[in-house]
DNA sequence: GCGATGACAGATTTCAATATCTGTCACTCC
DNA sequence: GGAGTGACAGATATTGAAATCTGTCATCGC
């Protein structure tokens, strides 16, 4: 279907996502990928050299939409600590929309994941980053003290302290009555460490 | 073997101990267990009602080791605010041993505790208790600054911000070479939260 | 010429038959 | 009398043969 299309990396990557997601992590073959596209499944090795790089194209197209879908936060109006929270909450409630939305798909990704570490550290690498970045308007702002080492230990440090908030290996804990609570503590621990 | 020996739960649990660090979470058998014993399997149903049961309990009593461990870095002399990195530099000092010294044990570990969430969340509430003491003495020598809400509550903001150091989820982090560093400047960065 | 193909070898997965395990209980034997 | 047994039914796991998948490449056809 729709063979009259070119054959892109785009199209390849958007088809294994559907497979991934109807199949599962453990099913979805090269030839399912093919057979959604209407093409043999030799033709989708011309563009991946193998299933594990396509996988982990899929993984790190996955974890860029949240990239993008943070740089608001990031950039966002006002002053350092409030975006930080602002930050930290649209993270935690992005993951917990999209494990609490469809499980199914959460535990999908959370093997991709496993399957990718270096994607993942890159990945961390950029979050790490965008904390930074406002780490250091608010030091600028005299909201918030001047880092022990450098700023992005600092970033490192508070991506880690909220860790069980954000990483897809706690994402069963996040429906618990009490996981806002904990969050919000967490938070405001965090806010008092920084404060000027 | 050692037949003559009265059967009791203690026996069998130890025997379960063995099974399972021997065979691994998937082939240890409660017929492995009586074979080890001596007796047969009907013998083992007489203590603990199901296989669950008695996989439920070892965890337990794994968990309950740390606790105990634990004990001395809370009823420490000195400081406080010593006493908490003690503390959690011994927590994260003990589970990176376990991890690092036999990671098929550990495996076999996180597979018990996947199982027993019931065990494992009573096992957390006893260490945010530990936490919250050393906080309560803290504050008591005028170290830490009154808590915004409950000694409880910053207790388990604590345990929550350092859970990438003692979490076996996250074990397969803990040889990375930065391991270290990310432990103190997270430790860091919690104790000026806590800062009178 | 160049993207696409499909037959192929070796690796992996599936499936169904077979074996083992879990949990029960009437029984044994001290 | 009560700890210990072992045969049993139903559930679960193992196994090996057959099917499918991965990755390659000589070949096709536009």
């Amino acid at each position: 279907m729709a063979a009259t299309e070119t054959l892109t990396a785009e199209r390849i990557l958007e088809a294994t996502e559907e497979v991934l997601r109807r199949y599962g992590p453990a099913k979805a073959t090269v030839v399912d990928v093919a057979r959604v596209l209407g093409v043999s499944h030799g033709s989708v090795y011309r563009h991946f050299r193998t299933k594990a790089a396509l996988r982990e194209a899929v993984t790190e197209r996955w974890l860029e939409r949240t990239i993008v879908a943070l740089v608001p936060y990031v950039e966002a109006e006002g002053p350092a600590d409030e975006r930080l929270t602002g930050w930290l909450t649209a993270l935690f409630a992005l993951k917990r929309k999209k494990a609490g939305g469809d499980p199914e798909l959460m535990a999908t990704f959370q093997v991709l994941i496993g399957e990718n570490s270096a994607v993942v550290d890159r990945h961390e690498e950029h979050l790490v980053e965008q904390i930074a970045r406002i780490l250091e308007d608010g030091h600028r702002e005299g909201l918030f003290a001047a880092p022990e080492r450098d700023v992005k230990a600092t970033a490192r440090a508070v991506f880690d302290a909220t860790d069980r908030f954000h990483n897809p290996a706690h994402a069963a804990d996040w429906s618990a009555p009490d996981a806002e609570d904990a969050f919000t503590a967490v938070v405001s621990l965090v806010q008092r460490a920084l404060k000027a």
